[in-house]
DNA sequence: ATCAATATGGATCTATGATATCCATAATAA
DNA sequence: TTATTATGGATATCATAGATCCATATTGAT
């Protein structure tokens, strides 16, 4: 289980158009030689940002990508989702076959235990995930290398 | 991204050695009948569970598998570590390319960050993920169903 | 009005990995 | 010795990621 290269790819675009020069649009062509990727494959993924409302593009000469809201409200969850999709990160396959009963068997109780117990437990997981995702922005990352690089800078 | 259908049924067979009596091994016959799943596919997960040490299997009649230890040592990430692999959950294609250059630039200092920012961020979403899922074992997410039918049967 | 530059979306291709099956072999208990 | 069971190799199928090409639409500049 791994974030697909697309995921890579839509993050580090948009640190680029956070870094570049604003009130610029960045063309395709641009970030596209930065990242080392194709024209047409990147393109894709730029349109996905920007049905998203991640970004806004502009055809034509001096087109191209800008933020289209501020990095700070861009969290690492907003991109991942809109690339990876927002299915779970679990679904059990097997709500219906005899484990689950068996399980229910064992007690004296009736009633369904409405979800399977693996995925309740797998669900936990991914709220976690989604929290600390959530809490990461485009902008929060730069404040940290930012950070990172000036106390580096001061042990010299 | 998602977890695959083997981590799925990889647990589903676990809960059930767990469940069944213990002191007799249970065969592929009757973990892929409980699981719905094909002797052939489940067994080749079996043999991976054997190989990272969280079965025991025994060939010949009256074999099949059992845990290799108690409930309370296998963690989740046991398991999915075994069926999905020990990579990590991102990597950064992207290492070498102008991009990262690029933000070490715009800082006057010349080292070299050690790590793509992004991978820092998503590493740090791992470890948070693993930390959850070995938190949590196959006895613990027993105790929890049990608990929870307990408190429904008791409101009747 | 025209042209060049740029983004968009459809179609398509390829590579990879998940899912799944079959079979020959080895190991074990009765 | 035999029936039973697990093992591992080979293979097939399918879905998805990754990637490319092209026709079209949109915009700014001339």
């Amino acid at each position: 289980m791994q974030f697909s290269k697309s995921t890579d790819y839509a993050l580090h675009a948009l640190l680029h158009l956070c870094l570049s020069d604003h009130g610029n649009n960045i063309g395709i062509k641009e970030l596209s030689a930065t990242l080392g990727v194709s024209e047409s494959y990147l393109s894709k993924i730029m349109s996905k940002l920007r049905q998203d409302g991640i970004v806004r593009a502009v055809p034509g000469m001096n087109g191209g990508y800008e933020l289209a809201r501020s990095a700070e409200q861009i969290t690492f969850l907003d991109v991942i989702q809109v690339i990876e999709g927002r299915q779970h990160l679990f679904e059990c396959s097997n709500s219906k076959s005899q484990q689950h009963r068996l399980l229910v068997e064992t007690e004296t109780a009736e009633q369904e235990c409405p979800q399977c117990i693996i995925e309740a437990v797998m669900d936990g997981a991914e709220q976690h995930l989604h929290q600390y995702l959530q809490e990461h922005t485009i902008q929060s990352v730069l404040d940290e290398a930012f950070k990172r690089c000036d106390h580096e800078a001061n042990k010299k």
